[in-house]
DNA sequence: TGGCTGACTTTCG
DNA sequence: ACGAAAGCCAGCC
């Protein structure tokens, strides 16, 4: 029995396990605010970034609950080949695109281009 | 309890 | 090169 397990004794466990969450959810929040204007990243890189590496799908939907944060450029957030997967939970399914290109990102249906170019890896650019 | 779903990624044929 | 399948893990029936 350790100091951690006394510790929890003190807490539900339900209690615990939503603040993780909210941590979770945070961390995600605070990579995504720390993308330039201009520049894109992928849920690959930030599930990396996080240390939870293959569970880029909770990176989605932690983003899926993004949409309480009015100041969060979800927009700046696609997948792996660069395609707006994430356009259709925006207010309107154009509205990522538009934001996009007002950034100086070109686009073409749907799709990045130049993606290497503008991708921006918050593991290297944030150096761990 | 258990199976299905998803703003994903990687591997394999 | 393109599609299928398998990891991934929290929520929701």
């Amino acid at each position: 029995m350790s100091r951690k397990n006394i510790a929890v004794s003190f807490f539900d466990t339900e209690e615990i396990m939503s603040e993780k969450s909210q941590n979770f959810f945070n961390d995600v929040y605070e990579v995504v605010r720390l993308i330039p204007e201009g520049r894109v990243t992928n849920y690959g890189a930030i599930a990396h970034y996080l240390g939870t590496r293959g569970s880029a799908r909770m990176v989605g939907w932690a983003m899926n609950a993004s949409h309480t944060m009015d100041d969060l450029p979800a927009h700046r957030v696609v997948n792996r080949s660069g395609v707006l997967t994430g356009k259709h939970h925006f207010s309107t399914p154009t509205i990522m695109q538009e934001r996009l290109e007002a950034e100086g990102v070109e686009i073409v249906n749907d799709k990045i281009q130049q993606f290497d170019k503008v991708f921006w890896d918050p593991s290297k650019e944030l150096e761990l």
